[in-house]
DNA sequence: AGTCAACTGTTGCATACGCAAGCTTCTCTG
DNA sequence: CAGAGAAGCTTGCGTATGCAACAGTTGACT
């Protein structure tokens, strides 16, 4: 049974690699960026945030801290419920996913087209697919 | 092509969480315990555990502490070669990877036969299996 | 209206991990 | 056989993260 912890750390860990050598991101940065280019307004609540990236409140928190520090993103305020703060990607933020998006695509091609044929591929995304349902992956307008 | 990276980490946060919870030990450490019960001697170097789990040699120094200071590993020393330590199982370690795996196991299958019947499920583990391969191999970019 | 539970977000503390540097020991080469 | 370099391991430091506690806000129920 260990496969299930050997293949996702391995893909991880390798994917992390490169997306922080090259790009200075974590996964979870770029899954963000992803989110907030493809949501209404380029804008997400923190709380769904971290529902869609499985972070928990906190780990939100301090990374969209980081992101701001950078200019990938801004904070935006809810005149409705004076809870909330968004999540808004910037100019800058847009342009580095468009930066990012096709290397990270690419590595994960890679990694995952030495070993699997397309049918395989398939198969493998439709079942994984039944695990977690994610939202497509292309970046938004 | 997220949603491999995004199936499979829901999948092993929910499964460490409930390893951490009923047994305090994270899925590195009952990877270890295996390991070893099934090692020779019941001892593995400590390279390569690091190499088997997926972890960093530091990373396996601080893990190895932990499990010594809670007795599931000793530590030996080799007489062939003195850079190397063994990371040995003790009984107490093997009485609770005895405890564990079964919980362990039976929340794997709980979670994946939610979503899958046997068919898949094997068809899903024979791919999972190549991406740990293949990566695990790379000669490095 | 008043109260209280639920929701959103942040902060303090703890933890697990990686990387770079260092130490010891082994091995290989000239 | 001496020195260089590799191998195994540990340590110092930085970082990403979770949990628990907290504060502010909202809404629901009395």
């Amino acid at each position: 049974m260990g496969q299930l912890i050997g293949a996702h750390s391995a893909l991880t860990q390798e994917l992390s690699a490169q997306l922080v050598e090259q790009h200075g991101l974590t996964m979870s940065e770029v899954e963000v960026l992803l989110l907030l280019s493809r949501a209404p307004e380029h804008s997400m609540r923190r709380i769904d945030l971290s529902r869609d990236v499985r972070l928990s409140p906190s780990g939100v928190t301090r990374m969209l801290d980081r992101m701001e520090a950078t200019g990938l993103v801004e904070k935006g305020a809810c005149k409705q419920d004076a809870r909330v703060s968004y999540a808004v990607l910037t100019e800058a933020g847009m342009s580095k996913l468009q930066e990012v998006w096709p290397d990270h695509v690419a590595a994960i091609e890679r990694l995952l087209g030495e070993r699997f044929d397309a049918r395989e591929l398939n198969e493998l995304k439709e079942l994984l697919n039944r695990v977690a349902d994610q939202v497509e992956c292309e970046p938004g307008s």
